[in-house]
RNA sequence: GGCGACGUCGCCAAGUGGUAAGGCAAAGCUCUGCAAAAGCUUUAUUCGGCGGUUCAAAUCCGCCCGUCGCCUCCA
C-alpha cells in the first residue's frame, strides 16, 4: 500500500511519490534560537521526527535537513537586553534547543546548517532576484516584489487584495507593494552585520530557508514541514523567492502540524500561555511527553493539561507493565516449560493472529498520512491480548513463550518508528518510582521500618494495627502493595 | 471584514459512503485477612442541530449553532 501524504498546497491526501525513486529529500523549519523551547516546539520536531523514521523504516534514503535560524531581530533584541553579542545568544539556545530534543529522543537530521553560515549563499540568491527585477533595493535594504509572482499565495489559498482589506501592519511607504517583504536588512548602527552588494546587513527573515534547502537539496525536493502557523507568511514567502530564482517548483509536499493548545487556545510565545519543554520534563517523563504527543494526529490540535498527560502517563505505564510481564514469564521459563504441551488456549490463538498482522497494521496506519494515534490503539489491541494469555499462569508452555519473543520484537520494530515504547520494561518502571519518590516528605528507611513493623503485626494477625501503619502511609503518599512474597511500596 | 479548520461516550481520541477502534475514568469480577495494585469483563442504536443526495452517511451537499486558527512575530 502506498504512503499517502496530505499536502498542504492542494489540500488533499496525496500517494507519496518521490522525485527520486528510493530517496526523500525533506527540509524542516527548525526553530529562531532566541529562548527556550515550549511544548509546541515538541510537538512539531516529534512529529516530523517520525515522519523522518517512517521514511526510512519504509526504505527510502532519506536526506533530512533542519535549521537553526541563528541571525534574526529577535535574537538581537535579546541580545541587547542582556548586553552580548547575538551570537552568545544564539549559541545558548542553540545547545538548549539540542538538549530538549536529545531529551525527547529525536534522531539526528541529516544536517542541521545555521543560517549565519550560509550568508554568501543568501546574498547570492537575493543577487539573483533582484538582477531578474523580482527583487529591488531601498536604502540598503531589499524587498521581494510580490507583484512579480503571479501564483503568490497559493499556498494558503489567499489573494492579495483580501490580504490588504485585512491589514494590520503599518505599511512602510517605500515599499512597491504593501505585501513586498524583506530579502535583505540594511544594519543599523550597532547591530551584527555582514558585507553585501547593498551595503552592511543581515538576511530578512524568510530568505535564510530559501537559501539553504536549495543549496543542500536541490531547487526542487520533495518535502518541507513546519507548523500551521508557518503556512503564511513564512512558507508562501519561500515559495516566491525560491521559484521565482529557479524557475522550478521549490516543494513537492507541504506538511504542516497543528497546534498545542491551553485551553483550547493556541500556545504561544505572544499569548504568554506557553510551557516551555523544560518546565514539562520537570514533571513528567520524556517518554510520556513524547506518548502524548504521538496520541493524536499530528494535523489535529491537541489540548495540553495535567489532566492529559497523566492519562498519557497511565496508558503508557499500561503497555509497560505488559512489557515487563513478558519479560518476567521469558525469563523465570525455560527448562521446566520444555516437557508442557505446545498446545495454545484461546487467547494464545488469538495473539498469535494479532502479532502475524501487527506489522501491517502499523503500516497501514503510518501509510494514512502518519496516523500515530491509530498505530498506538493497535498496541493497546495487542496489549489487552497479551494480558490475557499472561493471566494464565498454568498456559505458559514454550508455544507461548515464543510468541512472547515475538511480541517483543514486533513492539521493539515499531517502537523505533514512534521512538517510544523503546526502554527497557524494568528501566521504565524504575525511572518512574525515582521521579515519584524525589518529592516524597519521609525517607525510605522510615517506610522500610513501619513496613516491617506491619508485617510483624500481620504475621500475628494484628490487623488493627497493621491497617493503622498502612493509613499512616498513605497519609504520607506511599502505597503499600501486598504481595506473596512481601509487602512493596510505591509513591502514589 | 477575508480565508480556513474543527465539533464522535464523563474526559482524551481513531474512523471521509457499508452500518461506531483504542486510552483514561467508572462499574462488576478475580486476587487479598481487609485493602491497594494488577488483570479480566462491561460501558455511544449513535457521531453539534435541521434539511437534502443515496439501497446505505459520523463520513457527501446546503443552512444554522458553537469553538478555534491564519490574515502581525510564532512550531
Amino acid at each position: 500500500m502506498p504512503l499517502r501524504i496530505y499536502n498542504t498546497l492542494t489540500s488533499a491526501k496525496e500517494e507519496f511519490v518521490p522525485l527520486q525513486p528510493g530517496k526523500v529529500s525533506m527540509y524542516v523549519c527548525g526553530v529562531t534560537v532566541y529562548d527556550n523551547c515550549h511544548i509546541g516546539h515538541a510537538r512539531a520536531n516529534v512529529a516530523f521526527d517520525v515522519v523522518y523514521r517512517y521514511l526510512c523504516h519504509s526504505g527510502y534514503a532519506v536526506t533530512y535537513v533542519r535549521n537553526y535560524t541563528d541571525i534574526d531581530d529577535k535574537i538581537i533584541n535579546r541580545a541587547k537586553q542582556e548586553g552580548v553579542e547575538f551570537n552568545v545568544i544564539s549559541e545558548r539556545y542553540i545547545q538548549a534547543f539540542d538538549d530538549d530534543m536529545a531529551r525527547l529522543n529525536l534522531a539526528m537530521p541529516t544536517h542541521q546548517p545555521k543560517a549565519t553560515e550560509y550568508v554568501d549563499e543568501i546574498i547570492a540568491l537575493v543577487g539573483k532576484l533582484v538582477a531578474q527585477g523580482t527583487a529591488y533595493p531601498i536604502d540598503g535594504d531589499v524587498y521581494f516584489s510580490v507583484g512579480k509572482f503571479p501564483s503568490y499565495l497559493k499556498l494558503s489559498g489567499r489573494n492579495l487584495e483580501e490580504m490588504q482589506a485585512g491589514a494590520r501592519v503599518d505599511v512602510d511607504e517605500r515599499k512597491r507593494h504593501p505585501m513586498d517583504f524583506a530579502l535583505w536588512k540594511g544594519a543599523k548602527p550597532g547591530e551584527p552585520y555582514w558585507p553585501s552588494p547593498w551595503g552592511n546587513g543581515r538576511p530578512g527573515w524568510h530568505i535564510e530557508c530559501s537559501a539553504m534547502s536549495m543549496k543542500l537539496l536541490g531547487e526542487t525536493f520533495d518535502i518541507h514541514g513546519g507548523g500551521k502557523d508557518l503556512v503564511f507568511p513564512h512558507h508562501e514567502n519561500e515559495i516566491a523567492q525560491s521559484e521565482a530564482a529557479s524557475g522550478k517548483q521549490f516543494v513537492r509536499y507541504w506538511m504542516h502540524n497543528g497546534f498545542v493548545n491551553i485551553n483550547a487556545e493556541k500556545m504561544s510565545k505572544s499569548l504568554g500561555n506557553f510551557f516551555t519543554i523544560r518546565d514539562i520534563l520537570e514533571r513528567y517523563d520524556s517518554e510520556v511527553l513524547r506518548f502524548f504527543l504521538l496520541s493524536a494526529h499530528y494535523r489535529s490540535p491537541i489540548d495540553f493539561s495535567d489532566q492529559n498527560l497523566a492519562d498519557a502517563d497511565a496508558g503508557l505505564s499500561r503497555i509497560y507493565s505488559a512489557l515487563a510481564a513478558m519479560d518476567d514469564a521469558l525469563a523465570d521459563s525455560a527448562a521446566s516449560r520444555e516437557a508442557s504441551p505446545a498446545l495454545l488456549s484461546e487467547a494464545a490463538l488469538e495473539l498469535q493472529e494479532k502479532l502475524a498482522t501487527l506489522h501491517d497494521r502499523f503500516c497501514e496506519a503510518m501509510d494514512d498520512d502518519f496516523n500515530t494515534a491509530l498505530a498506538i490503539a493497535n498496541i493497546f489491541d495487542l496489549v489487552r491480548v497479551l494480558n490475557r494469555v499472561l493471566a494464565d499462569k498454568a498456559a505458559l508452555n514454550a508455544a507461548v513463550l515464543s510468541l512472547f519473543s515475538q511480541a517483543k520484537t514486533g513492539i521493539a520494530r515499531i517502537a523505533g518508528v514512534l521512538g517510544v515504547m523503546d526502554s527497557v520494561p524494568s528501566d521504565y518502571q524504575a525511572r518512574l518510582k525515582s521521579r515519584k519518590s524525589s518529592d516524597l516528605n519521609i525517607d525510605v528507611a522510615e517506610i522500610e521500618r513501619i513496613v516491617a513493623e506491619r508485617t510483624a503485626a500481620r504475621k500475628v494477625k494484628d490487623f488493627r494495627r497493621s491497617d493503622e501503619l498502612r493509613d499512616q502511609l498513605l497519609a504520607k503518599g506511599v502505597e503499600l502493595l501486598d504481595g506473596p512474597s512481601g509487602t512493596a511500596w510505591k509513591i502514589k
